[in-house]
DNA sequence: TCACATTTAATTGTTCGCAATTGAATGTCC
DNA sequence: GGACATTCAATTGCGAACAATTAAATGTGA
């Protein structure tokens, strides 16, 4: 009885959505660790990247809406990419406010050395292709009624 | 057909499983900071206080296990609860290497206060709970398998 | 045109998160 | 008992993440 009890408790660690959300993240971005380090990568750098690979050329707003990010948490990032020579920041000549982001010779070719990435994160994930896609499509329109609240 | 192509492409930000879990965790994040702001925690200190509700007197380590994280983040972190007289920290007699986390008084009384936080994300989620609770049961089980490749 | 609001990045300060290292306490094996 | 390894917390350094503010460019309305 008591047992039964604390498997419904709003307030145990074991039974809140957002825990385990919030630990999957961790989990995965262990997992990618060894991966980007041969990439010379942190998580949030290869997602910026990914945008990148997607559209070149894009003003730092634009990665900021893609990835749910402010420029508070963009901009030494970016700066990072740079002194790396993945990237290039140019200020916008139309619209001097905004800061252009392209990849370089070396950005683009990274593209190629990240290929196998995904299939690994696969293999680690135990798990079919399909199964995936539903859980993706199901967290992501969490996140996104989510997402919704906040903007009330 | 080149759409179709695109939502195959494991390349894609998009498709990435991880990124829905990533940017789902920021989410669940920004939605708690109003509510966690009234208690005065941020939302890892919050994880420590549910894990001290349930079980008082635990060893630093034993808080790392449960919530998946080591002495690196949670040292500083329990100076912080500890400074807001929320917890203890005292050598243990048995076995000096450990520190024990007790609560205090005020840290008990919080309890109540916090209460009320996980029906505010439940109506956030907007979502039933029978839903929720398959959904975190997915996320766990991936959780784990992500855990167990990390262990090899 | 000129005052005012809005947009966009950058900056500052605080808190996580983790790798790597340190140092003290405890265990183990001979 | 003593050399050695292991465990545990703390520390250091770096890279996010975000709130709050700043500054410059652009947009808007009288």
């Amino acid at each position: 009885m008591a047992r039964k009890l604390a498997t419904l408790d709003p307030q145990r660690l074991d039974n809140q959505i957002c825990f385990a959300v919030y630990s999957a993240a961790h989990a995965f971005n262990r997992v990618y660790k060894p991966l980007l380090d041969r990439l010379g990568l942190t998580y949030p750098q290869y997602l910026v990247m990914l945008v990148l690979w997607e559209r070149d050329d894009v003003p730092v707003k634009e990665i900021g809406e893609k990835l749910f990010l402010d420029s508070g948490t963009l901009t030494p990032l970016l700066k990072r990419l740079e002194a790396a020579h993945l990237v290039k920041r140019t200020r916008s000549s139309e619209d001097e406010r905004q800061v252009l982001i392209a990849l370089t010779a070396q950005g683009h070719a990274l593209k190629e050395k990240a290929r196998s990435v995904p299939q690994s994160i696969l293999a680690a994930s135990d798990c079919s292709v399909s199964e995936l896609v539903a859980m993706k499509d199901e967290i992501v329109a969490l996140r996104d009624r989510l997402n919704a609240v906040i903007g009330e």
